[in-house]
DNA sequence: TTGCCGTTTGTTACTTTATAAAATAAAAAT
DNA sequence: ATTTTTATTTTATAAAGTAACAAACGGCAA
């Protein structure tokens, strides 16, 4: 039995809100083959790109992972604070950032389209 | 006839140099096999791992991809904005995003220990 | 209420990116 | 010269991501 995007959308929404870490394209698969064991990587990536768009999920570049949005910047700068330690990952607001942003990319008439702004360190609970 | 790791390294980065694109793993192996045909991916993220540590290259995240690091900001924040129209990229010095970042981070004690910012849009040549 | 049509899906197969483990060789140290 | 350390090749495989296409679904119109 099949699924509209929509429902899909919400099934993998789940399965990442369900964990407290992020999780890679194929963790969500393993989930999701639970209920419905032929699911292909495809359908995983084809949701997970619709959602990125949708502003409700994000990809951490440098970990090859995802996260739900948990911020309601849907056309800013989100900020992602990997921990080493642990695994988790805090979301901020970086609109700040722009004004500095702009000014870097401006010397050169550049023209952005996306930010990407992910720190990798230790959370309060790791350092200390 | 093999080689120490700093010939690696200066090889690598001569291959990098060379190029006015990023160049992902598998390109750069593919020059340095032109002239020792038998070098293994291996050698080639080992040395690029050792290159990134001494800041002498950056690996581009978002397209999985390496450049060479053309600026003097060893212990800073670098900025890099690629084109997505011909794949240039420009590098900057980002240290001044970090006042903003701390305060986002410092919130929740957060411990940074290295910032990834990549700029996805259109060089000045492209936008036009 | 049936047949058509565009959209989304599953399937298959594959490419690209990256790493593990172990045997081996070169350079540096003694 | 022999030991120790560091890097390298080899082999194999894991992990991440994509392409192409036929078939299924859902909605809509007749």
């Amino acid at each position: 039995m099949r699924k509209r995007a929509a429902a899909r959308q919400s099934d993998v929404l789940n399965v990442l809100n369900t964990s407290d870490r992020p999780m890679t394209a194929y963790q969500i698969l393993e989930q999701l083959q639970e209920n419905e064991p032929d699911i292909a990587p495809t359908t995983v990536y084809r949701t997970l790109s619709a959602l990125m768009d949708l502003g409700h999920a994000h990809r951490l570049e440098s970990i090859k992972a995802f996260v739900p949005c948990r911020c309601k910047h849907v056309e800013s700068v989100p900020v992602l604070a990997i921990c080493d330690g642990c695994g988790s990952v805090e979301e901020h607001d970086g609109s700040g950032l722009l004004p500095t942003l702009t000014n870097l990319t401006d010397q050169n008439n550049f023209r952005a389209d996306r930010h990407i702004v992910e720190i990798h360190g230790q959370c309060g609970t790791c350092a200390a």
